[in-house]
DNA sequence: AAATATTTGTCCGTATGTATC
DNA sequence: TGATACATACGGACAAATATT
């Protein structure tokens, strides 16, 4: 059959071949009840079983590993990933997103409740190793900070700084066991990423003295001033203005 | 710059070609302030922009595409979409098919979490005419309930009843004003209900009461009524065997 | 420890279908 | 009708990462 004629028949069918490989490559993993580790056949196969070129299927796998579903690695092959709805998350805020500056509100007043909320898992299932990479973070925001009140700005940029948070507020929940809390707070990062790319200096300040307030609490494990620390991070946040 | 070379350089970022693609095009949508019907640059254009081949471009575009994000038509070019949560929930069960109940316990200890932390927003910004509506939410499950439990089966299905207890906590916090609140709480609900397809009768009817509970306290403006109700309705649901 | 095989990652070129003018 | 612009799909080649011997 020549390569015409093919193309002829696939354009009867409306839905495009990478979907519909997108969709068989779905429900075979679903029929032959592969679990996360299991392999799926090597591009080379699936493309002769479903007489596909390799670009259409990579396409259909492209899209499956960006959801999550799949991961390929060069000289392993294409393995089914434990499910993660951090891709479900990411996608839903990045359709929400709108540069008002109630959305950051919003976001904001959500992290705040989740995070307060989950304190009492957050502190029971840290170990040392995290108290001393929460350290670490506080450290490089630090360090950071310095530099630029070195530089004597009054706005600087910081997308280092704001990663070192994102990290600090990650490694404080990522020991619940719950993913879907975790999925959320990174969306919320990633969403306000864009939006928070200029913060004055003497705010940098006083975020690094809050985290600072947070590890010390940790450091000397008593919950209640470790409540206390985070209170104090996200309620002074809130209202930026106001005093130490 | 050799391709050699260009690659070597690229592999210091960790994060592969297309999933770096699949993110500048996202972030560009937001930047740009696309909306659906705005058009990208075309594919030749991209892959100059970024300087990356097409077929990296591709892999990225097909991602966005699957993922309801664009779609793109020969002679016209690639068209921002309308959000459509269709794939995200599509994607979301066919994960639960074979997940856990790990992540249902997980999703309702986030949801539970974010209504009580949300209980005064919600109090202060329902209207009468809200609390009207959420009485007859709680009238559609009692008729249910009354319904199913002269049938006298010990499990009955009820599609209906979710959706009516759904729609309940989305009429409570659909003032507040926080759309992100709001759409988390209705995905999280999407993640229950394909798990609990069935349940038995006399949970239906302790459930109805602890809506009509939180009705109740809400027609006599008592908040710290509808706080008791609210975190009793929770916390029961919580340790599912406990008695009334 | 080193060579080899396997598999994915990336690039290029070409032909074809489709919408618009 | 024809011309143009665009996405769709195919094939081949080599680089890079990993596994295996």
């Amino acid at each position: 059959m020549s390569y015409k004629q093919t193309i002829g028949m696939r354009n009867l069918k409306s839905r495009k071949l990478y979907m519909q490989v997108y969709d068989e490559i779905r429900d075979y993993i679903l029929q032959q009840r592969l679990s996360p580790g299991d392999k799926l056949p090597t591009e080379i196969e699936m493309c002769a079983t479903l007489g596909v070129s390799r670009n259409v299927l990579r396409e259909a796998i492209k899209a499956l590993e960006i959801a999550g579903i799949v991961s390929s690695k060069p000289g392993v092959g294409i393995v089914i990933q434990e499910f993660n709805p951090d891709f479900l998350f990411q996608t839903l805020f990045y359709n929400l997103t709108s540069d008002s500056e109630s959305f950051l509100e919003q976001t904001l007043a959500v992290r705040r409740i989740l995070e307060l909320g989950f304190l009492r898992e957050s502190f029971d299932s840290l170990k040392e190793a995290n108290i001393d990479q929460l350290e670490s973070q506080v450290n490089i925001m630090d360090k950071i900070c310095r530099e630029k009140l070195g530089s004597a700005n009054e706005f600087t940029f910081g997308p280092d700084f704001y990663q070192a948070d994102a990290c600090f507020h990650n490694i404080l929940y990522q020991n619940t066991n719950n993913t879907v809390l975790c999925s959320i707070i990174n969306a919320i990062w990633y969403c306000d990423r864009s939006h928070k790319k200029a913060i004055r200096s003497k705010y940098m300040e006083s975020t690094v003295n809050k985290h600072r307030r947070i590890v010390s609490a940790l450091k000397m494990h008593d919950f209640d001033a470790f409540s206390i620390a985070m209170h104090h991070h996200f309620n002074v946040e809130y209202k930026s203005e106001s005093p130490e």
